[in-house]
DNA sequence: ATATAGATGTACT
DNA sequence: GTACATCTATATT
């Protein structure tokens, strides 16, 4: 499948988690899939930063049959199932042993959004806003599953990519991350990271710690 | 607008 | 057995 997108190179990947969930706000997820190209700003994620996050999977340190991949390089997907029913996607960050990744949130849709909207199956019709506005909604509408656990994010058919022109200046805010009650002092890490006024936004009505200028990708230069 | 229940498979954080 | 990095459908302000 031909895309215009430019995948990121494996290096890239390689920076601190903190750093990498900035700069996936400048970044778009490509999947190359039999029903089209399927495409779609990152605009929001959460980072976890195991062994000592009590929010995270990898909290403890112990690597299981689930988590095993957050322990081993970074770039490769981190692909779970929720609920009995929903996936979510994770990018794996740090060295090899060192078990964090980002969530990705949400997806404002650019290309695919038909194919997106059969892949949901909504009864209730709704906006488009409402296509991949959520970890296990976007992973529906991008026919993300199991399968791709530990696929290198850097390859076809499913990689980052960077966006074909700059995004307009935008605002990056942080706040506390979605549904994790359970996760004592952790609740209130300001790990989520989302654009400003997005309307793709999971939450946008959560509180926001702090408010800043994007940095603009060192890809344009 | 907000609140609630229910679906469903896997890990036990 | 219980909790879960979720979402939808239905019901009520």
């Amino acid at each position: 499948m031909k895309s215009p997108y430019v995948a990121v190179a494996p290096t890239e990947l390689q920076k601190s988690t903190e750093e990498l969930a900035y700069q996936l706000l400048n970044w778009v997820l490509v999947n190359e899939t039999a029903d089209g190209l399927l495409v779609g700003r990152i605009v929001e994620c959460e980072m976890y930063q195991g062994p000592d996050d009590r929010g995270a999977h990898s909290y403890g340190g112990k690597p299981t049959d689930r988590t095993r991949v957050m322990y081993g390089s970074p770039g490769y997907a981190y692909v779970y199932l929720i609920y009995g029913m929903y996936y979510c996607l994770n990018v794996v960050t740090e060295a090899e042993g060192v078990p964090h990744a980002i969530l990705v949130r949400a997806l404002e849709p650019l290309h695919g959004l038909d194919t997106m909207k059969r892949n949901r199956m909504l009864k209730t019709t709704r906006n488009t806003a409402e296509l991949t506005s959520g970890p296990g909604k976007l992973c529906q509408a991008f026919g993300i599953d199991r399968r791709h656990y530990g696929h290198p994010l850097w390859a076809s058919p499913l990689y980052l990519a960077h966006a074909l022109t700059p995004w307009p200046s935008f605002q990056v805010a942080r706040g506390p991350r979605i549904n994790i009650a359970y996760a004592g002092e952790a609740r209130q890490y300001p790990w989520r990271f989302w654009v400003y006024n997005n309307p793709h936004v999971s939450k946008p009505t959560n509180s926001v710690t702090t408010l800043e200028q994007a940095l603009p990708d060192p890809f344009w230069g």
